[in-house]
DNA sequence: CAGGATCCTCTATGATACTG
DNA sequence: CAGTATCATAGAGGATCCTG
């Protein structure tokens, strides 16, 4: 065993080939998520609704992410060669699979960031007391 | 009621201020998860002993993430004005409860990982088949 | 419609030097 | 020791134009 990441117990991402140290690289992907949740919530879905769905986000960084995901498995994308050309992205249950754990934040968050908030205010307030004088 | 990400069943991090859009604004932070992972596994630490452990960080990352971390209740700092002066951070139980649920995203991945691998060989060689001429 | 290719601009981050 | 402040840079990402 030695000190590898592999083990159920030792994890620390510390190790870039540790399978979870790729997971925070993949998941921290800002658009990641926000693709992964579209089509968790609509199912199939085409490259405009997406894009459309997802407000904001540009076509490069729509089109490198949709393929990023479908290198990973985690979506599959689907060509219809009909006169306007028609291209169908929706979740693998691989893909599905991580939708499930991404659930599992959203619960620490709505249980927790409450307190997070709170601990900002504390925070800030003791950095920024009534009296400061502003530049 | 309304599309409101708060509900339990209608996660879409679409919303800038729900709470899962914000907990992956965190966590995707590359020295978020590093510097939790360190304290999680070693309890109490130093600054130069995080800065050690998590090889690679500037003294600017380091500080920045964990003044940050410490802003949002997730660990404590202790200074201690000895002769050299002693810094220590340790989780607080919020920043535990987080470090639990980061172990969540790393049982999916010690389940998955091997089909992201598989999927992406798949995927790259039939984009770069073996007759491919290089460039 | 669904992208590919470019250019360009910030921002995040690293390196360095200084301090209580 | 544990930072703060400053400068420099790579790379992420946006805007734009073009095409099957």
């Amino acid at each position: 065993m030695s000190t590898t990441t592999t083990d159920t117990n030792t994890f620390d991402a510390f190790d870039a080939s540790c399978p979870s140290r790729r997971l925070l690289d993949t998941i921290g992907d800002k658009w990641v998520s926000l693709v992964i949740a579209a089509l968790g919530t609509h199912g199939r879905m085409r490259y405009t609704e997406l894009s459309t769905k997802i407000s904001g986000v540009s076509q490069k960084m729509l089109t490198q992410t949709l393929r990023k995901l479908e290198r990973d498995g985690l979506l599959s994308r689907t060509v219809t060669p009909s006169v306007p050309i028609r291209t169908d992205y929706e979740l693998t249950p691989l893909g599905h699979s991580l939708l499930e754990t991404i659930c599992h934040l959203k619960a620490w968050a709505e249980a927790h960031m409450r307190d997070v908030d709170t601990a900002r205010e504390t925070y800030d307030q003791q950095r920024n007391p009534p009296g400061a004088v502003p530049l």
